[in-house]
DNA sequence: CAGAGCTGTCATATC
DNA sequence: AGGATATGACAGCTC
């Protein structure tokens, strides 16, 4: 605790912490994987607090004014509140506060975490295990697990992961702090050594023992522990929903970053043992006399002594530190050698850690840590809403602050959102929605383009870790849904189906950045909050749909006005979209009018000229004939008839009349008046 | 670099 | 009255 406050007075900066605690094998990230977006109370305060000035204010002002921890308001379908300070967050917020640190993220704790929940250890047994799961992977937060309850402050201690590990462990020296790489070097491999002769079984083995020794300990611990795994979902959750309430009276508020770190060392498989295989061996133990692992035989201090000042880090790595490099590290060693590695001569050994954090689907804080830059604390607000492995807190940022949003659909578009499955054993289709259950409303295909989302169902929340397939067989159907974030960019990419996972061909971030090209800015954003469907579904879904959804799910305040987001502007884009191709075509059809009409007045105008010629011809046949009826008329004194002077005109009995002109012309005038008849 | 075209989004009107 | 839809206007992006 002491070496914690003089690391943040000295500038280690909270991400350190989480880094430590990541390093601890906690993971406790800044992205929030499957945790909801955090209170936007906490984070105006903790904006004001870390006096740092927002990127986005945009984002701040779409957060609701109210709201609690993560999923505030619907954690239980029954319209249960969840308890805001029954996460991990609240013990961390209040231990770093306690050490005068301002602000500490929203953190994602998972992996073995969340064995403990789906394993049935919600008594609290672990504690903080409780508490992790409860807030970050327990899909329904604070409902699902009893943070620091049961097994009270010392639970990770008492866990029985730490007596099987300690069990197993031989007694190891007490830790030493290398003074010199070379010589740290030497006692890693003795280290390395001695760790894998001890634990050379399978992973699988080693989760299956854990589970059970949950169970165990659970039983023990709670002696209800059976009636809490058989019990339903919803009797559960009441369950530890009313440990989450005791816990609020503060009858078990004592977990400490000592017991956090104390709970770290006594896990196997994302901690200390591959943390050892990869770092000089950090010896000894925290000075305030925590029990730390001596199988592992790591010292936190000594991590914190590596891990000094996080600009002191940026400066001495200022290529490497926030870029990933494809070829020669994966993230997390890169990662880890910015963290630990404060000399730049010191490299970092090349050895494979993905066991230790796998890489696509569980791209942690330390993915983030790449893109983090110097005004990293200003971000960090951000980062709590940074849910995928891909996000940096400047694109969550701009996310938010972007006023143009993109949101992914288009009459031609076809945004590859599919979230990609590990295990193409376990289907998702036939295991209705993630968090959607309409069978008729949700198709496979719309299962995979779901944007993210998580479970509604705590019990069924777990890691998705190969190990514990065989006891958590039933869950894994939906661990893809929850946790595999990584998106297809192309369709045909082939699975990643191990853990090793290698960038193809560009870097990590150039890789991520191409896959978050292909999504929308919406869809981004649905990611970035686990909204639990596709912006296709979300905006295709029909009214009645929707609205059920939006009243059946767990969806925080900020969830559902994302929603509705989603949904206004992709309906709106979509009537965009048909108005100019209706106006398209309205312009089409009125000039396809507009030729017709200067065809059909073309046609006019030569008829009209043929008739025109028409009456002249008849005008000159009559002026012909004319001219020879009065050639040959002749008057009474035989003299011929003028045809200036006179007209034919034809009566109705068909007679002809000779008319004087002037007499036609008054005739006209008083008609029945005709002028003498000649023949 | 200017301009046209396309697209997404917002505000508002209309249904 | 409220939601869905239509549309003008604007801005950003691409060519």
């Amino acid at each position: 605790m002491k070496l914690l406050k003089q690391w943040w007075s000295a500038g280690g900066g909270l991400l350190h912490l989480t880094m430590l605690l990541s390093l601890a094998g906690l993971r406790v990230d800044l992205d929030l994987y499957l945790l909801p977006p955090p209170p936007p109370t906490l984070l105006r305060d903790e904006l004001l607090l870390l006096g740092g000035p927002t990127r986005s204010a945009y984002a701040l002002s779409r957060f609701p004014a109210s709201g609690g921890w993560g999923r505030a308001g619907r954690l239980h379908p029954k319209g249960r509140e969840p308890d805001p300070t029954a996460s991990l967050e609240g013990h961390l917020l209040r231990e770093v506060r306690a050490l005068g640190v301002p602000f500490i993220p929203y953190t994602r704790v998972d992996a073995w975490l969340v064995h403990s929940v789906a394993a049935g250890d919600a008594t609290g047994a672990h504690g903080l295990l409780g508490a992790a799961a409860s807030s970050g992977a327990g899909v329904d937060g604070g409902s699902q697990a009893a943070p620091g309850g049961g097994g009270g402050p010392r639970a990770g201690r008492s866990s029985p992961l730490a007596a099987e590990e300690e069990e197993k462990a031989p007694a190891e020296p007490t830790a030493q702090v290398p003074d010199a790489g070379g010589r740290a070097s030497q006692e890693n491999e003795v280290l390395r050594e001695k760790c894998e002769g001890v634990d050379d079984r399978s992973e699988q083995e080693k989760n299956e023992e854990r589970v059970s020794g949950q169970k165990e300990k659970l039983q023990e611990n709670n002696g209800d522990g059976n009636k809490v795994a058989d019990k339903s979902e919803w009797e559960v959750e009441k369950t530890t929903e009313s440990r989450n309430e005791r816990h609020l009276n503060g009858t078990d508020i004592s977990f400490s970053l000592e017991d956090l770190f104390q709970l770290l060392s006594s896990q196997p498989d994302y901690s200390l043992e591959n943390i050892s295989e990869d770092f000089p061996p950090v010896l000894g133990s925290i000075s305030d006399g925590m029990n730390s692992s001596t199988y592992y035989n790591v010292n936190f201090t000594q991590a914190i002594s590596h891990d000094v000042n996080l600009h002191e880090a940026m400066l001495l790595y200022p290529d490497t530190t926030f870029r990933r490099d494809p070829v020669a590290r994966t993230s997390q060693e890169q990662f880890l050698q910015w963290n630990f590695h404060s000399n730049p001569e010191q490299t970092l050994p090349e050895t494979n850690i993905t066991g230790f954090l796998p890489p696509v689907e569980h791209l942690t804080s330390q993915d983030l840590l790449y893109d983090l830059d110097a005004n990293i604390f200003d971000e960090i607000n951000l980062l709590s809403f940074v849910t995928e492995e891909s996000f940096d807190p400047m694109e969550i940022s701009q996310l938010f602050e972007e006023p143009e949003s993109d949101s992914g659909l288009s009459l031609n578009s076809s945004h590859s959102t599919s979230i990609t499955k590990c295990n193409s054993s376990h289907s998702v289709s036939d295991e209705g929605a993630i968090g959607y259950s309409n069978p008729n409303s949700l198709s496979h295909h719309d299962l995979e383009g779901a944007v993210g989302g998580y479970y509604p169902e705590p019990s069924k929340v777990c890691h998705m870790d190969q190990g514990n397939e065989t006891g958590l067989h039933g869950d894994l159907t939906f661990q893809h849904i929850l946790h595999n974030h990584t998106y297809h960019t192309q369709p045909d990419d082939p699975e990643p189906t191990s853990i090793s996972f290698s960038w193809p061909g560009k870097s990590q971030k150039a890789y991520l950045n191409d896959t978050d090209k292909s999504l929308s800015r919406d869809e981004q954003r649905a990611k970035a909050l686990h909204i639990p469907f596709s912006v296709d579904e979300i905006v295709r879904m029909p009214v009645d749909s929707f609205n059920s959804m939006l009243s059946r799910y767990y969806l925080t305040d900020l969830q559902v006005s994302l929603i509705r987001d989603i949904r206004r502007r992709g309906k709106n884009k979509v009537a965009a979209q048909n108005c100019r191709k209706r106006k398209l075509d309205m312009i089409l059809n009125l000039e396809d009018d507009v030729c017709n009409l200067q065809a059909k007045k073309e046609t006019l105008k030569r008829e009209q000229a043929q008739c025109n010629k028409a009456i002249n011809i008849m005008k000159q046949k009559l002026q012909d004939l004319c001219h020879d009826v009065f050639s040959r008329l002749k008057d009474d004194e035989g003299r011929p008839v003028n045809s200036s002077q006179y007209a034919l005109e034809c009566s109705h009995d068909g007679t002809f009349l000779i008319v004087p002109k002037e007499l036609l012309t008054s005739g006209h005038k008083k008609e029945g008046q005709k002028g003498k008849r000649k023949r």
